[in-house]
DNA sequence: GGCCAGGACACCA
DNA sequence: TGGTGTCATGGC
C-alpha cells in the first residue's frame, strides 16, 4: 500500500509551488503555447477543445497551407470552407462556427487589432471573451494567458482530476473555485502560470489518466496522494 | 469496436 | 442549478 504520505497538506503557496517544482523538474520547460503568433494561439485554443493536440496541428497545418491564419481572411471565408480545412480537429462544424463567431467579434470590436485587444484590462477582457459564443472559461483563459500574456490561471480537466486526488479540491469545486485557489496562493506571474498549466497537461496527458499514484509518477512519495479520490 | 482527447452549449427536470 | 446529450475525428 502506502506510497502516499500520511499528512495531507493544506493548500498553500508553499505546497502549490512544491508541486510545481516537481512537475517542472519532470516536464519543464514546456515552452507553451506552440504557435506562431497570438492569433494562431487563439485558433489553437478553439480547435483544441476536447481534442488531442496532434489533431489540432493537422488542422492548423491545413489553415497555414491556405494562408488562413489571418482573421481578415477568415472573416471573409465561408464557414463551410473553414470546416473543411479544420476537419482533422474533430467537431469541425461547431468549431468553424466558433472561429467565424470569434473573428466577427474581433473585427467589430477591435478592427482585427491584437494590440488593441491586448490593451484591455484582464477582468474586462475575460468577461467579454466568455460572452463570445463558443468560448468558455478555459478557452478564454488560454487566450488571455498564452496569446495576450495576461496573468490568469488556466484550469482544465487534468487540473481538477490531479488536485482532487491530491486532496486540494473536492467534488463540489468547479472551474472558478479551482482557479481562485491557484490565484490566491500563487503570485500573478505569467511565466509561472504558463509553465504550471503546461506541466499539468504534460503530466496528465502522458501518465495513466492523471493518477499521481503510479510507479513512474514524478509526484509519487513526494506529496500526499489519495488514490481512491475521484 | 471502444475509449479518450489541452470543452462548450443546448435542453430538460 | 445540475445532469445529460450532442458535436466528430484520429490514435491506441
Amino acid at each position: 500500500m502506502p506510497y502516499q504520505k500520511l499528512t495531507k497538506p493544506a493548500p498553500s503557496r508553499k505546497s502549490l509551488l512544491r508541486i510545481y517544482r516537481i512537475l517542472y523538474g519532470a516536464y519543464g520547460p514546456c515552452k507553451w503555447w506552440p504557435a506562431d503568433g497570438p492569433f494562431e494561439v487563439i485558433l489553437g485554443a478553439i480547435l483544441t477543445q476536447n481534442t488531442t493536440w496532434s489533431n489540432v496541428e493537422k488542422a492548423i497545418a491545413n489553415l497555414k497551407k491556405k494562408k488562413m491564419i489571418d482573421p481578415v481572411k477568415l472573416s471573409k471565408t465561408p464557414q463551410t470552407k473553414i470546416a473543411e480545412l479544420i476537419k482533422p480537429a474533430g467537431y469541425f462544424r461547431q468549431k468553424a462556427k466558433k472561429i467565424k463567431t470569434f473573428v466577427n467579434y474581433f473585427g467589430e470590436q477591435y478592427d482585427f487589432s491584437i494590440d488593441e485587444m491586448k490593451a484591455k484590462p484582464l477582468a474586462k477582457l475575460r468577461e467579454e471573451l466568455i460572452d463570445v459564443w463558443g468560448i468558455g472559461p478555459e478557452t478564454a483563459d488560454s487566450i488571455l494567458l498564452y496569446a495576450f500574456e495576461k496573468p490568469t490561471f488556466v484550469v482544465d480537466n487534468y487540473t481538477m482530476r490531479i488536485f482532487r486526488r491530491l486532496g486540494y479540491l473536492n467534488k463540489k469545486d468547479d472551474y472558478d473555485s479551482t482557479q481562485k485557489m491557484f490565484m490566491k496562493y500563487l503570485a500573478a506571474e505569467v511565466p509561472l502560470f504558463n509553465e504550471y498549466h503546461a506541466c499539468i497537461v504534460a503530466f496528465g496527458s502522458n501518465l495513466c489518466g492523471a493518477k499521481p499514484t503510479c510507479e513512474d509518477c514524478p509526484l509519487k512519495g513526494k506529496i500526499y496522494c489519495n488514490p481512491d479520490a475521484a
